[in-house]
DNA sequence: TGAAATGTTGGGGCG
DNA sequence: ACGCCCCAACATTTC
């Protein structure tokens, strides 16, 4: 045993930046006794017309904590940039590791280069992106659901996880291996999200245990932007320094050891969240062509106002609507939007200005930290209306009433737009309807400090259903 | 994981 | 006492 030669594996790291429970980890461990780590920056991930600074930036610290946590195990993190596909032939062929593990992912920009990979060295992909993999949740007869409450069903009706894998101990990788410098970090985004596996798992035990444990009353208030309410693991999801199936093995055992029915009720409409992320993860990987355009045909030729002005003010939180343009802002400036706000700032971008549901989805893209091809086409979609299990397109929503019945004190509008800070309640949601004196005793006068409403709502509203309805009208009369 | 328009009901004021 | 009207409050339909 002695003298045979060990086998080497390479760990390609790429969504999943974490030690505990990473399948493909294990699988490289279990199958070799040399593992070397490596993750490999894409020159896509700088050029790219749809990559956030932020995002990147916490990506790069998630690097570094992995990397400081690797050694401690007698291993360290192998950095290297290019294209991916020639970096992990040259690494296989420089270390002579017969085997590549890493875990799958369901992107077509990831499995395209997987594929190619794949022809050029031994490679095996291993599950974890998802609890359960979109092939496994389908209907009988083998065709993809795609609506979520079946989905959900079917989801539930699977063997739950039980068992998760532990961090290993030691993985021993040889020194020497040269390794790029991983880039200077630009932004501030460690200040609202610290990378790392660390501290996703403390987000996790705060909300779930610790003295007032948010998941309980999760169900009734997680709609509220202007409280701290939600699990707040998003951008730990999108890189895998949480996986997903801790989350869950976490949300079964409290629902299993939850005191009452109400709070019983708060832990399943987490994991009801949880199971639209694997939702939208399976659309994606069952039709990767949502990525392009409408999933519904008969609603893929809206004829779109998209006007570059009306987008720029949507872009720069400055539409009028205050519960929107709160929205908008706090997206830029901290990376990350309530879920409610991105609904709302979703279906004003697409229902109100009349603007292509995909201009929305980039900037998101190009701002958000958990930003996810899969759940931000899906959610883009879904507001649109023109997605799997779509809201009916005539499901419009009110920009004040949304304010006023979700972010009812304005607090969550104050924190955002200092300017109406001194606004008060009655007008919070509606500040042009202050009268004259009013609004110059609080210091904002509507066109000199605020704008006033872009557009009128309810005008709006019929234009949109208009054009909806005339391109299913169209799309029916040309089958 | 809507909102607006329209319809129905029932209590109170009033002749 | 009774019918009529008004109009919230609630329900249903429509977009």
């Amino acid at each position: 045993m002695e003298n045979q030669p060990h086998k080497i594996a390479l760990w390609w790291i790429r969504r999943d930046l974490r030690l505990t429970d990473n399948q493909a980890l294990s699988a490289a461990l279990e199958y070799a006794s040399v593992v070397i780590p490596v993750f490999i920056l894409d020159a896509a991930l700088f050029t790219s017309s749809t990559v956030s600074a932020k995002r990147r930036d916490f990506m790069v610290e998630g690097l570094r904590r992995l990397d400081e946590t690797l050694r401690v195990r007698a291993s360290y993190l192998v950095v290297r940039k290019g294209n991916p596909v020639q970096e992990i032939c040259k690494l296989v062929a420089e270390t002579k590791a017969s085997m590549v593990f890493a875990e799958e992912d369901y992107s077509p920009y990831a499995r395209q280069r997987d594929t190619k990979v794949a022809e050029m060295v031994p490679f095996r992909l291993m599950p974890g992106l998802t609890v359960h993999h979109p092939r496994a949740v389908v209907k009988n007869d083998g065709r993809p659901y795609t609506v979520f409450t079946p989905f959900s069903k079917a989801w539930k009706s699977l063997p739950p996880p039980f068992k998760m894998l532990p961090a290993p101990q030691r993985i021993a990788t040889p020194m020497g291996i040269p390794s790029d410098e991983l880039p200077a970090e630009n932004t501030d985004i460690h200040v609202h999200y610290p990378a790392g596996e660390a501290e996703a798992n403390q987000r996790l035990a705060n909300f779930i245990r610790g003295p007032h444990p948010r998941v309980h009353d999760y169900h009734l208030r997680r709609d509220r932007p202007d409280l701290n309410a939600t699990s707040s693991l998003s951008p730990y999801l999108r890189f895998g320094m949480l996986s997903p199936r801790h989350a869950v093995i976490a949300a079964i055992k409290i629902m299993q050891l939850a005191p009452s029915a109400a709070s019983r009720q708060g832990v399943e409409s987490w994991l009801n969240e949880l199971i639209w992320r694997e939702f939208f993860q399976a659309i994606l990987y069952h039709f990767p062509q949502v990525h392009e355009g409408s999933f519904r045909k008969d609603l893929q030729n809206i004829r779109w106002e998209n006007d570059p002005a009306m987008f720029q003010a949507w872009c720069a939180g400055g539409t009028g609507y205050p519960i929107v343009d709160a929205a908008m802002r706090q997206l830029v400036q901290t990376g990350w939007m309530h879920n409610r706000a991105r609904m709302i700032v979703a279906s004003f971008l697409t229902k109100d200005l009349l603007i292509d549901w995909q201009w929305g989805e980039k900037w998101f893209m190009q701002h958000l930290v958990d930003g996810d091809v899969a759940a931000n086409n899906g959610g883009w979609q879904w507001a649109a209306g023109t997605g799997t299990d779509a809201a009916p397109y005539f499901r419009v929503f009110n920009p004040i009433l949304q304010g006023q019945k979700f972010d009812p004190h304005g607090t969550y509008i104050r924190t955002w737009l200092p300017e109406l800070r001194e606004v008060p309640e009655k007008f919070i949601h509606t500040p042009w309807e202050m009268p004259l004196a009013e609004q110059h005793r609080h210091g904002v006068v509507i066109g000199t400090h605020y704008p006033a409403p872009i557009i009128d709502h309810t005008w709006a509203r019929e234009r949109t259903l208009e054009a909806y309805a005339l391109a299913q009208k169209e799309a029916t009369e040309n089958k």
